[in-house]
DNA sequence: CCATAATTTGCCGTTATGGAAATATTGCCA
DNA sequence: TGGCAATATTTCCATAACGGCAAATTATGG
């Protein structure tokens, strides 16, 4: 009776418990997104979105300490979602192909994933809202350094025994979300016209690359 | 009457107006820093930094619009001597000779710049409790974007016409002050041994060598 | 169906946040 | 120097967020 949004969760063993508190968390997230979206952020209270998924005001502190952390849970599961992707991918991959991969698997316009012009529309809607709102920004880089640690990890991984403990597997990790970020903003700065992966590739090159300062320029 | 805390600001050429501006702002933020240091983040109040600083209350929420805001202000001040620092180097240097040199800089512990061990100690201290402290790690976050587009600009200045409005310069600065961070984090949590310039470096050079996947580099 | 553990909820005091208008301070010029 | 306009600070206050606590409600495993 509390919640009736279904997700499409992948059902591994847990029970009634942990599914249920997993849909409670989703549908707040979702309905605090949606509802600032289209209200705007300042013009959405805790109660409205607590309200809109069918639970009390209290609850929804059990779940998120903010109204920001509720918005921008969605992004930090999607970064999960890119490290999950990475530990799937082929290990001869090369690595920073690998990352390339695993991030436009999750950053991509659902578009492409056969889903309507309508869901499209409110997919950009929404990215455009998390990258704008100053008061989402701070919580979509706390989801970041959040996600940091998975990515590491598998990062990790992928290099072998070598540079476990070693510098590597953190900066690497930072550099991929600052480089989600960075490629968000532009992206959304242009005028979201294009797609975003072109842009992705070439921001994960100049990383790849090692940032040449001078390539085949002449003068400076 | 309003503030009595010197600090060594280069009074360049703004009235007297700008000046006490800059030095309450600077007041409230030490303040800030200081008694969060000193009594854990939850224990003081807004009220409390005000009153250090001898401004009311609701003063200080003109300058700052969170507590959170006003401990990471000095973080974002260093960014930007970053970016300072690095439009002063020589246009020589190759670009991440002259990053980690200007980022060395702000990062060094003050013992090296002469400073009583007392002050070494509560700089040490400050360190810590900024990157401890999650309240605070968010908003040194924000710091890091807001200080992004100087950065950027610094960097794309190097460049020379070239790569204006290309991603690098932007993608530049988002590593830049990711790399920071992780290099913050990391010292920190190796229990603040040694100097940080060596991890500085160390991270930097995987940056600039474009995480070379396979490696002969054990060493640092 | 019960005992137990976990979750949800209502209640409520504390703190944060920011608008509006009254006061105080500063920069400037006659 | 005295007065005025521009800024900054302060007081007052309404609304919302935050989070502890204990009662009510709901799963889980016998």
């Amino acid at each position: 009776m509390r919640v009736s949004q279904e997700v499409n969760a992948v059902e591994t063993d847990i029970g009634l418990r942990e599914r249920k508190r997993r849909e409670t968390r989703a549908a707040l997230s979702l309905a605090a997104l949606r509802l600032c979206v289209q209200r705007g952020w300042k013009n959405v209270r805790v109660d409205d979105i607590a309200a809109a998924a069918n639970v009390s005001p209290r609850t929804f502190r059990n779940y998120f300490s903010t109204k920001a952390e509720a918005v921008a849970a969605g992004h930090l599961e999607r970064l999960l979602r890119v490290a999950d992707e990475l530990r799937a991918r082929p290990a001869n991959e090369p690595l920073w192909t690998a990352i390339v991969n695993s991030v436009a698997a999750q950053f991509e316009s659902p578009v492409q994933k056969s889903e309507t012009l309508a869901d499209a529309k409110r997919w950009l809607e929404r990215i455009r809202f998390v990258v704008t709102e100053p008061a989402i920004r701070g919580e979509v880089l706390k989801a970041s350094v959040a996600a940091q640690g998975e990515l590491a990890e598998v990062i990790a991984e992928r290099l072998g025994a070598r540079g476990a403990q070693d510098l590597y597997p953190q900066v690497a990790a930072a550099v991929v979300t600052a480089v989600i970020g960075t490629v968000m903003d532009r992206w959304m700065s242009d005028g979201p016209s294009g797609p975003i992966l072109p842009l992705l590739r070439e921001a994960f090159e100049l990383v790849a690359a090692g940032f040449p300062e001078s390539q085949a320029k002449a003068g400076k």
